[in-house]
DNA sequence: CACTTTTTTTAGACATGTCTAAATTTTAAT
DNA sequence: ATTAAAATTTAGACATGTCTAAAAAAAGTG
């Protein structure tokens, strides 16, 4: 059996892993987590044993196949309930973190495979993020983070890559969501941010916001 | 902040306060919870420290309000997420238990208000028993156990007080769900138990299954 | 290459919830 | 009313997951 708090680590370290090739620093997980880097090694030892990650002391952390898959699946169920919250409850989507993070944790393939079933089988959840399938894939969404695109191209809101209240409801101020039109008018070198065009409304947004919008590029 | 160790507690406390009068004893919540009396002896202290029950040493429990509060919206979520998987996901009767037993847990007082407004306010859960009020109330339902009625009365199944799947898939063989009609043909003094009539067949059932089917009488 | 800084690990402690075995209290019985 | 039995609590232990402080290893710098 898997605990409550393993599954945390390893949904932290896929998350890590998807950010660079490097393999994962107890530091980087430590900071993820919001723990302290003593307490994320005692657990890579566990993690370890469990045959979860490949670790050797000093040297970075990786997810095993076993481990990518559990990790994949938290974030499917994750996933999956959000879309139920939202679609179904009348959830904001600004809102459905921290319920979904309870729920990720309920162990129950059969519940995860109805809930999905009863979704209509969803391809991306609330924010735009692709759910993973029940054989732990994680779909490529064939976007590209704002700030990595060059002046003047136009391109759609197809999802958001941090899931924080304050942000999303910065989103929502600023009229961005799920499909939102956006045209790059200006890039500032000083500090990587930049003067956007929202439904013919300029808008100037930091790198830090950026980063964070999955954009699909259009003619 | 509650754990979910107490929360299961004080359920087994109410459920065991619901059978009698009497204060509840160590030894009966360890038996209800599957631990040892040792164990329920040190969590008594800390559900007193946290005022949610009355208890003085060697003298058995009780709730005080805030704790039967608690202990009643732990039955609320619990049956509420029971109806979603029956209702919705599809679940079969008797497999809904263990699930539930995790989805309870889950704390967001709005997710279970929008819950229960997604499923039209439900009066009862898929076992026919009631579902608490917000308010922490639990319905009476006017319904009395089979093994208390007479000989020849006739009654509907309205519910069951058991949910555990080998007792419910045992109801399911012999024909019996909610809205079931049944006849008392004959009562066994020597061990309680039942003769009885479904839909013109007749079953013998012991005294203990009897007890925990709950019957509304008709003429 | 030596030395400093940073990162990581270990050692030892603590809180939670559990257990067994022993001690204590209550209840039942003669 | 005394004693035996049953129920309950305490004492001491263990596992999990966390922490701080100290030690060890790796990385960076002149």
């Amino acid at each position: 059996m898997i605990t409550l708090s393993e599954e945390n680590y390893l949904k932290a370290i896929l998350s890590l892993s998807l950010l660079s090739l490097e393999k994962v620093s107890t530091n980087s997980i430590a900071s993820e987590i919001g723990t302290t880097a003593a307490s994320v090694s005692d657990m890579l030892k566990k993690l370890l044993e469990k045959k979860l990650i490949n670790y050797e002391k000093y040297k970075g952390v990786s997810l095993t196949n076993k481990g990518r898959v559990l990790a994949t699946t938290i974030i499917r169920k994750h996933r999956l309930w959000e879309t139920f919250l939202v679609d179904c409850l009348n959830f904001d989507w600004s809102e459905v973190h921290i319920v979904a993070e309870q729920l990720e944790h309920i162990q129950s393939e059969k519940l995860i495979d109805k809930l999905d079933k009863f979704l209509e089988y969803p391809e991306f959840d609330p924010h735009g993020e692709p759910i993973p399938t029940k054989e732990g894939i994680i779909p490529n969404s064939n976007t590209v983070p704002l700030n990595k695109l060059n002046t003047f191209t136009k391109g759609l809101v197809m999802g958001v890559t941090l899931d924080e209240k304050k942000f999303l409801d910065y989103l929502t101020k600023l009229n961005i969501s799920i499909g939102t039109k956006i045209t790059i008018e200006e890039k500032i070198d000083f500090d990587n941010s930049l003067n956007i065009k929202i439904n013919d409304t300029f808008h100037h947004v930091s790198s830090n916001v950026a980063k964070h919008l999955l954009i699909k590029i259009i003619k």
